[in-house]
Parts: structure tokens; C-alpha cells; sequence
DNA sequence: TTATTTTGTAAGTGTACACTTACGTTTTAA
DNA sequence: TTAAAACGTAAGTGTACACTTACAAAATAA
């Protein structure tokens, strides 16, 4: 034996970096010298942590769920008044965007004709969507529940709008107020069967 | 003067084959040489119609709507005792994705850094937004009258809806009945401020 | 120390692909 | 008939970029 082998470490550290490259360059022009620059290496460097690009794009998928989900987590364990889906739309509502993260989603579903990366993507909504059913039916059994779309259908509804608004936020084609609004007042129809407008 | 130009006759043929090519291959692995052996033409042939690739897609984003836009007039037009809006719904509900053009929009999404074609898509998404504002206020003048979000934000929330069945079709995240309940359903909550399950 | 493995640096290589050039052939307005 | 423009065919060209090779320096277990 010798030197220890970091590589996890590494792996675990420039993910975020990959992920961020791939979101703002898209996957076309984040070019292997580009992203090895940003993790402040050299090409072959990089190609010692992972077998290719796509490999790279691949853990950046994964790493687009777990970076939401720590946020979300942290949402949930505050202490508030209103219930957890409710915070959540609120926070992503104001935020949704923000990261620009959410163009990996674009870059994927644009290289979704490899396998490998329509499984990763489908990992990564299936996850999402669970996550999502659970906070719905945990907002259900508090509050009053009137006649609405069972929890799956809801929390597919809850993924598009955000879909959405990742979309009208990148193209401008709605201001922040009106992208918050979309997000929440639509959301909360959703969750629970009737308009906030009321 | 000598031949007459035909160039916009052919272009008009041409773009639905590049809108298909795009869509099937996406816009990295839509080669200029694979665009050109679709049309059965030479690369420099297609370059003397079109001045580069992207112009190629641009066009291709403008036929995805042009192409949706006609198969919904038709389906206005005809004769049913359901309200057109709902027509739309539950024919998108059933077709979606079937054609694939809708992967253009990933394509171009992930390449929205580029001016021209975050413009195009925004031209698109307006249009869209913009027909189905119209048949929301149709529908809601005739039906009775829930309180419901307003018209724009329906008809943001039904693009919304149509995206996510795109995405979830293309990944086979839901089978096809899957889909046409979470596109009729939730749709029709959106409509109508109140979930169809009554 | 030393053998072994990781890390750093520098310079390639092969190829895919957007776009071009050159040139001959057909069509049609005058 | 003819000149001009459209059309067809073939063969490039330049370059960007994913991925590799070679080798030296540094680190650590024995």
C-alpha cells in the first residue's frame, strides 16, 4: 500500500462544481476542458475520478435531488404555522430558479434517448414525486379536506408547475411576482381541491 | 432573370422533416449530414436554403406550434357536445407525446442561453398561451362558474400539465391511462375550480 | 529507505461535424 | 438562342473536443 486513495472524497466534492458547469454551459458546451477549469484540475484528472462526461452528467443528476432535498429538509424541521407543503410552496414559489440547477433536467431530458440517463432522470423524478406524495397527504390529514385529485396525481401536477416555472423564469416570460403567484396559488388548488383566492 | 426561386416552397416542405429529425435525435446527434440525408438532399443544398444550423432549428420551433395549432383548429371545428376546451384536453390526454415533435422544446430549452432561440421559444410559449387562454374563457362563459384561478394562470398550469405528460411519456414514468387521467383530471380541476371526480 | 500508489503537468491524437468550394447540369425569362 | 440563375454532385477544410499517453513529483505503508 501507498498514498490512500481520496477519490470519494473528490468525487463527493466536485460534484457540485460538475453540476453547476453542466447547468449554466448545458451539456453541449460544457466541454471537458471547461469543466475540468472550474474544478481547477486538468482533463485527465477529471477522467481519473470518472470514466467519461457522460458519467459526470450522470452523478450531476443525482446531485440535483440531493442539493433540493437538503433544502427542503431544512424547510420542514422550521417552525411555522403554516403546514410543511405549504412552506415548501411558498419557498419554491419565491426561490423556484434561482440555482439555475434545474436546466440539468434540460440538458438531460435533451440526451434522454441514452439509457442511462433517462434512468437517472427517472430515479430523480420518482424521488421527487415521493417525497412530494408524502408531504400532500401529511397537508390532507391536517387540513379540512375537500374533494380533490388523489395525492399522485397532486404531486405530479406540483412537479410540472415547478417544471413550469423553471421554464417561465429561464425564457423571462413571467416576472418573479407572477411566477411566485403561478406557483402558489395554483399549488395550493391543488392541494387542497378548492381556490386560495377564497 | 432566369429560374424562379422556390426556395420558400421548399423550405416550407423541408421543415417538418428537420422538425422530425430534431425531435428524434435531438440537437447534437441532428447532424447536418443526417439533416440532409432526411431530406434527401446534399449538405451545401440545405445550407443554401437555411444559413446555418440553428436557423434550421428556429424554423423547427416555429413548425411545433404551427403543427399543434392546426391539429387543435381541427378539433374545434368539429361537432361534439362537449365544450372545445375539453375536447383539447382529452385529445392531448390520449395523443400526447405521440409525435415526439414536443422533444424540440427540450432541445431548445437546453439551449436557451443562445438569444434567438430563447426567442423562439418564448414566441412559441406565448402563442400557446395565448389559444388556450381563449378556449378557457370560452369554456368557463358557458359552464357554470367555480371560483377558480384566473385565465393566465390556467392556461399556464394547462402547458404546465402538458409538459409534464411530455416528460413522463418520454420516460415511461406513466403507462398512456396514467397520463390521460392526470391530463383530463387535473385539467379539468384546472377549468373548472373543482375536481371532475364528482 | 524503498517500493508502490496517487497526484500534477504537458502535450498529444483521432474524429466528428459545421460549413465551404468547385464545377457541371438543368431550367426559364428575355 | 442565350445568359443568368437555380439545382445537383462530390470532395474538401478547419476546428472543437472527448479522451489518451508519458513522465515527473509527492506521499505513505512497510
Amino acid at each position: 500500500m501507498a498514498r490512500p486513495n481520496l477519490s470519494n472524497q473528490r468525487r463527493a466534492e466536485l460534484v457540485p462544481v460538475l453540476a453547476r458547469a453542466f447547468a449554466e454551459l448545458g451539456y453541449r458546451r460544457a466541454t471537458t476542458a471547461a469543466l475540468a477549469e472550474r474544478c481547477g484540475l486538468r482533463e485527465n484528472q477529471l477522467y481519473r475520478l470518472w470514466p467519461n462526461k457522460k458519467a459526470m452528467f450522470l452523478a450531476s443528476i443525482d446531485y440535483l435531488y440531493e442539493y433540493t432535498a437538503e433544502i427542503w429538509s431544512r424547510l420542514l424541521n422550521e417552525e411555522d404555522d403554516v403546514s410543511p407543503a405549504e412552506r415548501i410552496l411558498n419557498w419554491e414559489g419565491e426561490h423556484r430558479g434561482e440555482t439555475g440547477l434545474h436546466r440539468i433536467t434540460f440538458a438531460g431530458l435533451n440526451e434522454a434517448d441514452d439509457p442511462e440517463v433517462r434512468e437517472a432522470l427517472k430515479r430523480m423524478y420518482r424521488k421527487f414525486h415521493r417525497f412530494i406524495i408524502g408531504q400532500v397527504k401529511a397537508h390532507r390529514e391536517t387540513a379540512g379536506s375537500a374533494d380533490h385529485p388523489d395525492a399522485t396525481l397532486t404531486a405530479w401536477s406540483v412537479i410540472a408547475l415547478g417544471m413550469m416555472t423553471n421554464i417561465t423564469h429561464e425564457l423571462g416570460l413571467l416576472n418573479s411576482k407572477a411566477q411566485g403567484k403561478l406557483f402558489q396559488e395554483v399549488g395550493r388548488l391543488l392541494l387542497e381541491g378548492e381556490s386560495s383566492k377564497s
